[in-house]
DNA sequence: GCCATGGCTAGTA
DNA sequence: GCCATGGCTAGTA
């Protein structure tokens, strides 16, 4: 594991119950602002060996991003039970529920 | 080559 | 809607 992925994937562990990070946030932190695409590869590659909560991450709108109907679904069930709450447009407001770690 | 992004624009009310 | 972006566990929650 690169030290970036390392980086990306200790940030995820980080995110608290109840709170979600955004994927260029999550990049941002780990050293690479631009990189929030390769923050989705290492969802998609490493959540069920590294046990990462993907569900508490959406995107920059405060949306869920994935495209699998199945998926999305238990992502907003998780996040309902840790008490994430939806506004009517489906979004989260990140000012609300949004994390940011301790900067370096 | 992939990708669950993000930020900026176009075209419209 | 378009497209620059960047790191790499490609049996995907």
């Amino acid at each position: 594991m690169t030290p970036f992925t390392q980086n990306v994937v200790s940030i995820i562990t980080s995110i608290p119950e109840g709170r979600v990070m955004t994927y260029g946030q999550i990049a941002a932190h780990a050293g690479s602002p631009r990189a929030a695409r390769q923050v989705v590869r290492i969802l998609h590659s490493m959540s069920r060996k590294e046990r990462l909560p993907w569900h508490r991450v959406v995107n920059a709108k405060g949306e869920i991003a994935i495209p699998d109907e199945h998926s999305r679904l238990i992502q907003e069930t998780e996040l309902i039970s840790e008490g994430v709450e939806f506004k009517l447009d489906g979004t989260i407001d990140l000012e609300i529920f949004g994390y940011q770690p301790e900067p370096e």
